[in-house]
DNA sequence: AGATTGACTGCAT
DNA sequence: CATGCAGCCAATC
């Protein structure tokens, strides 16, 4: 087996969501089901530990509904500002229109 | 070592 | 489309 199964699954996770384009969105259990990790929540947990001024792009990493799962509404905000400053277009709902934006 | 929790999801209402 | 319920896996306490 590779290294890459030596490093935590936060790691592999990372490696995903760093793939997706701006502009572009993703779900929790996309990027899982990229990862090889069977559950959504690990994702979740990923982005949480996730330190500041990484390279990580998690604000482009939304739940499957199109919401911003975020429960931090600091952060909440802060994700939503910055998905729209790469172009994405927010509905009324406060809602990323997954059909549109989804990465794959 | 066991219980709790969590940036979730899918299905039903 | 929104809300409620149960299932899942790993990290944390």
């Amino acid at each position: 087996m590779g290294k890459s199964s030596s490093r935590s699954l936060y790691q592999h996770i990372y490696a995903i969501v760093r793939e997706i384009p701006p502009g572009k969105v993703s779900t929790y259990g996309r990027i899982a089901q990229l990862a090889g990790a069977c559950t959504p929540r690990l994702v979740g947990y990923a982005l949480h530990a996730l330190p500041e001024g990484s390279d990580v792009p998690w604000h482009r990493i939304i739940n499957s509904r199109g919401r911003v799962s975020l429960q931090e509404p600091g952060y909440g905000g802060l994700q939503r500002v910055m998905l729209e400053s790469e172009g994405i277009v927010f509905t009324e709902n406060g809602m990323v229109e997954l059909d549109l934006y989804g990465w794959p």
